[in-house]
DNA sequence: ATTATCTATAGATCTATAGATAATGC
DNA sequence: ATTATCTATAGATCTATAGATAATGC
């Protein structure tokens, strides 16, 4: 009954991971994290009791803890230099599959219990945004930066970013961690000429 | 047998635009839309006889091409000062309902035929990327701005202000719109002092 | 006559559960 | 004995269609 650690279990929690990154809450079946996990649909609840909604929850709280630990790490690495700490920052959430906020906001949360919107908040928030403003406002301390809204340049620089998942490098003729490269210098320089 | 324009046939396509816009294709229901309009969902066959993707694709084409006049409309108006369009088309942006590209490509797309994928790419382009890109055009022959990949810089800027869709305007402490114009304040002067 | 709406239903799914069966660990 | 898996099924939905009925336009 209790949940254990195991190799199947780890296969679902991987497979869920996956296809709830890319398509959100409500469009992934059991059926489609059984068939990738090697499981018929209803051998998952031996594994998750707690059916869906706790897989779900689960799975994005692992990746939540993945983004704040490769983030933390992508920028404390490639410390002091700003524009060094973004641009590993920017290659490693592309590293990653895409974090659509804006859908977990709109799609997924209102179909979860209002307890699991309050817990997959603050992981996002703690994942994603907090280790960039800390290193702004180190930045900012420094004198490489003469900004102090945080939250605001942090918030709008993942969000750029992760937009970048929109656009086909096909078309654009480059790779997207390039793109984010330059829209990183473009942040830090300005358009304007200086 | 053909649809022909009617009062009842407008509401449901309100009522389709603001429901799919939200949730995109998959997650909302020709029930929902029906109750919305004030129709039986069986209804809705008789004003869209394509059924749920035909109806998707006619009112997401609406939305584009109200996208591509209102943002034309907002850049031209306060030109020819590149911050005062830039703010503008941000007001104008966020006074719509989101337009989460990343959901589209990675949820949307995949459920819909290839002719439907062609065309609706081909529409988003034209609808957020194009007038953006034609006003930094401008600015840069004007001097305003030093730097020419505007097809980078315009998906930047358009993917950083719709994802302040994901933001609480409670928490953040001030509305969309300011933090677009303080996001547009960096883009234009950088982060790094002058 | 044509247009617009509804009821009823077919046929596919989906989530979740009950209960049988097989594999594994003492 | 416990753990892991499957089959079968209940009960909800969903999209789409057929066909009846009501409203509207000549």
């Amino acid at each position: 009954m209790k949940p254990v650690k195991s190799e199947a279990r780890e296969r679902v929690l991987v497979a869920a991971e996956q296809l709830f990154a890319e398509k959100g809450f409500g469009p992934v079946t059991l059926r489609q994290i059984g068939a990738k996990a090697g499981l018929n649909h209803s051998s998952l609840y031996h594994h998750v009791p707690g059916g869906k909604e706790d897989l779900y929850v689960e799975v994005m709280e692992r990746s939540f803890a993945r983004h704040r630990a490769g983030l933390s790490a992508a920028l404390a690495e490639s410390a002091p230099q700003l524009r060094a700490q973004l641009y590993a920052a920017a290659d490693w959430l592309l590293s990653q599959p895409p974090m659509d906020l804006v859908r977990m906001e709109y799609v997924d949360m209102p179909e979860l219990s209002q307890a699991h919107v309050q817990r997959l908040s603050e992981g996002a928030y703690e994942a994603l945004q907090v280790p960039v403003e800390l290193a702004l406002a180190a930045a900012q301390a420094r004198g490489e930066i003469a900004h102090d809204d945080f939250a605001l340049i942090s918030g709008g620089l993942v969000g750029m970013i992760q937009s970048l998942y929109a656009v086909s490098e096909a078309v654009a003729g480059k790779s997207r961690p390039s793109m984010a490269h330059g829209l990183i210098d473009v942040l830090l320089d300005g358009l304007r000429p200086r």
